[in-house]
RNA sequence: GGGCGAUUAGCUCAGUGGGAGAGCACGUGCCUUACAAGCACGGGGUCAGAGGUUCAACUCCUCUAUCGCCCA
């Protein structure tokens, strides 16, 4: 007997496996120039706290993906790591030091970042240690940090190179400004949102005393810093007002009328005022009219002392005020409701100021002319395919790329500007005096970069770029980057850009984009909602290959993920199955012997149909895996094992266990043995440790599961006639079942069938398989014949022609039964009727494919036999 | 305003130019010596609407409606 308790216990086995693989060296990659190599970097967490359901998606599939190439005999590089994450790291400090009652200004930078570094150490290792309870496969020597000493010099060396290139610049620019974060932005960390705004008409006094002048704006508290007011040239309305000079209201700054293109008549009143420092299209019009740019804010968004009498007041308090002293002097013409797009900051949601001010650039188009070379050539492939006119259409269109940050947690941009000459001094390593003037005088650029700058940089900076070493020679380009379409723009795009300007080569040659994991609601998953999903309290409830194979099983390409307790609990439930099958068959080898080889000439039916299946399922999942659709392997994985092998398969191998020869034992021994075990490499990948505990349970496994061959399609030969005549017992089977359940028969009751066979084929398969027929049916004894008569009380039913009769003296109801089959025929008269309007169809006889044509007449006459046959019974029944 | 995606059983979702599927939920009967986290049987859908292409449309095309996402 086995030792196996009769439900899995997932955290025992999980707990024993996960640290039996980190005592081996499976998952490191041992370059071997001779073998075929598969690699691929993790999307780096970020170390601002624990892993979200969201990245249990995303390490779960590359997690398969490795699995199986390992598997399939690859040398497998998956090298794992976290990103420092800067902005969205340093709030998350600065809130820990606020409950302390500190700020980081009073701590200084220095102490500052000690104190992040700290927090990296403990939630680094808690997201590291997640990634091994998720059970994923990565090469743990080989973990990397953003902000680690290669990838820093990594930074620093890309820095050196796109500088001296001249693609990157400083300059004063309007940039978002977060004044929660206190930082420059870049665009797409701005995240719009479409709120009911106003717009006012505000009138301007001109000069000359003559008129006013009327804008139209949404932000009225910016007028403080209007440098103009623009109209279209080509607007009639304001031709004599162009050249002239309006009065600037509550401020009385002079300042002129000009004419600009961009102006759109037709919104508003077609007249614009024009804040070169807080708005980016007045900024353009003002470069090309020398404006001035006025700044009015302070960096936390407070009226600077540009703004007069409003020094000091926030964003809104501002507004209210202009509003209220504009009103006072009767100046607002009208006030009219407005949709208008806000921008937030992605980090803390706070409203992004656009801000005139000092910062690095990258010079992005010439890169972007290259990345999306690449894409058009095939060289790198998105799968699905749709997620590339997303890329084309950013690339195609892309702005230069603001990668300066006010924030002290991440890189310190690499230049020392000499405090003698002002030159800008720009290395990998700091200087000792300035090269122009040789001044010992040199002060580094207070900013640090955007964290993307060397997320860019990862999959070849943890290789050890700008090193020519032999992992980067060996393992770059990676074969496959697995993400989500969210960071497309912040992260593969500008991996593309960056590995083809420093390595002059891609650094993946596919892109896996899955979706985003969204609540039953359809809800994006966040802290601030409640709606969460804590992936270990997953784990905890149902056990980490449950959770793996539900988020492998919902993942289709191109769709957002809805996930539900309700569906884990079900793949719960299938793992249970997985070890109750397994449990069955290991407390059925008492004799058994690895080495009994059985002759296929005494494989039986459900044998011969069994491996059909199983030679099936193996292409299938194969095919599907090759093509990334995860949830279609994972469903062929299913439906194998607990539709075929479990409810069919199990069952009737109880007929050779327990009354079989020992030839006959020995033979299922072997086979369900050997379904069992290839099954459970087949889903590894998936579920890594419910197949690690069982393989090691199985007489006749070698090794450890991780390193097993991963089956491809094999000697065993599909065979449609074994499936084809199974169908048909199975389909015998449910029919007697049916009548069975239909007329409340006890289970127990033994029952007797007939089965009028239509042709000796169908009558040789019943006789042959009779002993199925009565197991699965709990039947006593069955006749078949060619001419078996219908008794005179008994239920009947036709499946594939075969007439079956259960004799039941004491329980048919014959008017039940009249009934019942009444309406039967009514419905396969239904279902004739559409298959005799396609033949009614000569457009269909000549036009369609012969075996289309072929079947439709099969299927007619099938109809008309069964048709024909219930007819007869139900007269009879009269 | 531009682009993308979705609309299939009560719920969550697969699927395919030629017989509408799964899981969960539901109903009925079963503690059948692997499994009640289970077994058996069953009910349930004008495949969003309209038009078109085709011998044939849930599937391809167009439009409409509703919902969601991205970009400006």
């Amino acid at each position: 007997m086995t030792d196996l308790p009769k439900a899995y216990n997932p955290s025992i086995v999980e707990k024993k496996w996960s640290s039996y693989w980190l005592s081996t060296d499976y998952f490191q990659a041992k370059i071997d120039w001779g073998k075929k190599r598969f690699s691929i970097v993790i999307p780096p967490p970020n170390v601002t706290g624990s892993l979200h359901v969201g990245h249990a998606l995303n390490n779960t599939l590359q997690d398969i993906v490795v699995r199986r190439k390992r598997m399939q005999g690859y040398v497998t590089l998956w090298l794992p790591g976290t990103d420092h994450a800067g902005i969205a790291t340093q709030n998350v400090v600065e809130s820990q030091l606020a409950q302390e009652s500190l700020t980081r200004d009073s701590l200084g930078r220095e102490k500052f970042i000690e104190r992040v570094w700290q927090w990296k150490e403990t939630y680094g290792n808690l997201i590291i240690n997640q990634l091994k309870t998720l059970g994923c496969s990565c090469d743990w020597s080989r973990e990397r940090f953003t902000m680690d000493e290669g990838c820093s010099r990594a930074v620093r060396e890309a820095f050196v190179r796109l500088y001296n290139d001249g693609l990157i610049y400083r300059g004063n620019y309007i940039i978002n400004w977060c004044p929660r974060c206190l930082t420059a932005l870049s665009d797409i960390e701005v995240e719009h949102e479409e709120i009911e705004g106003k717009l006012w008409y505000v009138k301007y006094p001109l000069e000359d005393g003559s008129s006013f002048i009327v804008v139209a704006t949404t932000r009225p508290e910016t007028m403080l810093g209007d440098t103009a007011v623009a109209v279209n040239p080509n607007d009639e309305r304001y031709r004599s007002y162009v050249g002239k000079i309006a009065i600037l209201p509550l401020v009385g700054r002079k300042i002129p009328i000009i004419e600009d293109e961009y102006v759109d008549p037709n919104f508003g009143s077609g007249a614009l005022k024009i804040t070169p420092a807080h708005d980016l299209n007045d900024f353009e019009i003002s470069q090309r009219h020398n404006l001035p740019a006025l700044n009015i804010f302070t960096p936390d968004a407070k009226v600077n002392e540009n703004g007069g009498n409003y020094c000091g007041l926030s964003r809104e308090k501002a507004r209210e005020a202009v509003l209220k002293d504009l009103k006072a002097q009767g100046l607002i013409e009208k006030i009219e409701n407005y949709l208008l797009s806000l921008g937030k900051c992605y980090r803390c949601d706070t409203p992004i100021e656009p801000y005139y001010s000092l910062q690095w650039f990258v010079k992005t188009k010439p890169l972007a002319l290259e990345a999306i070379k690449v894409v058009r050539d095939g060289r790198i492939k998105f799968t699905p395919k749709s997620w590339e006119k997303t890329y084309f259409d950013w690339m195609e269109n892309i702005k230069d790329w603001c990668i300066s940050r006010q924030i002290w947690w991440g890189h310190q941009i690499p230049v020392w500007y000499c405090q003698d000459c002002n030159k800008e001094n720009v290395e990998v390593e700091k200087p000792v005096s300035c090269k122009f003037c040789g001044s010992l005088e040199l002060v580094q650029e207070s900013d640090v970069l955007d964290t993307w700058f060397s997320s860019a940089l990862w999959p070849f900076s943890t290789l050890g770029w700008p090193e020519k070493t032999d992992d980067l020679k060996y393992f770059y380009p990676t074969d496959l980057l697995v993400t989500s379409h969210d960071i497309i723009f912040f992260w593969v795009a500008r991996m593309v850009m960056m590995g083809l300007y420093l390595l002059k080569e891609i650094p993946f040659k596919e892109v896996y984009i899955h979706g985003l994991i969204r609540d039953i609601y359809g809800r994006k998953m966040s802290k601030s909602r409640g709606n969460v999903i804590d992936p270990l309290e997953i784990i905890n409830t149902f056990g980490t290959d449950a959770l793996r194979f539900t988020l492998a099983a919902l993942s289709v390409p191109g769709r957002e993920i809805y996930l539900s307790e309700e569906r884990i609990e079900g793949y719960r439930n299938f793992c249970n199955k997985i070890w109750n099958a397994s449990r069955f068959v290991l407390m059925n080898l008492k004799d058994f012997s690895p080495q009994f080889k059985p002759d296929p000439s005494t494989f039986t039916l459900s044998d011969r149909w069994i491996l059909s299946r199983y030679a099936k399922t193996i292409k299938r999942v194969n095919q599907f895996l090759d093509v990334y659709r995860f949830s279609e392997a994972a469903k062929t994985l299913y439906n194998f094992f607990w539709d075929d092998f479990c409810d069919w398969y199990i069952e009737l191998s109880k007929l050779s266990l327990y009354n079989g020869e020992e030839i006959e034992r020995r033979k299922s021994q072997f086979l369900l043995t050997y379904i069992l075990k290839n099954f459970l490499k087949l889903i590894h990948p998936f579920m890594p440790f419910i197949s690690e505990e069982i393989w090691q349970k199985l007489p006749g496994c070698e090794g450890d599961i991780v390193v097993a061959l991963y089956p491809e399609e094999e000697i065993i030969p599909m065979d449609e006639k074994s499936e084809e005549s199974m169908e048909i017992l199975k389909d015998l089977v449910t029919a007697v079942r049916s009548i069975r359940s239909q007329l409340n028969i006890s289970p127990l009751r033994k029952i007797e069938i007939l089965f009028k066979a239509p042709d000796k084929d169908k009558e040789a398969l019943l006789r042959n398989y009779a002993d199925y027929i009565s197991f699965l049916t709990g039947a006593s004894k069955i006749g078949v014949g060619i001419d078996v008569v219908k008794p005179s009380q008994s239920a009947i039913s036709i499946e594939h022609g075969v007439e079956i009769f259960v004799p039941l003296a004491d329980l048919v109801d014959i008017v039940e039964e009249r009934e019942r089959i009444g309406k039967e025929i009514f419905e396969l008269k239904k279902e004739l009727e559409k298959v005799r309007k396609k033949f009614s169809n000569k457009a269909f006889l000549e036009k369609a494919p012969t075996n289309i044509i072929q079947k439709e007449k099969n299927k007619l006459e099938k109809l008309k036999e069964k048709i024909e046959k219930l007819e007869q019974i139900h007269r009879l029944l009269e």
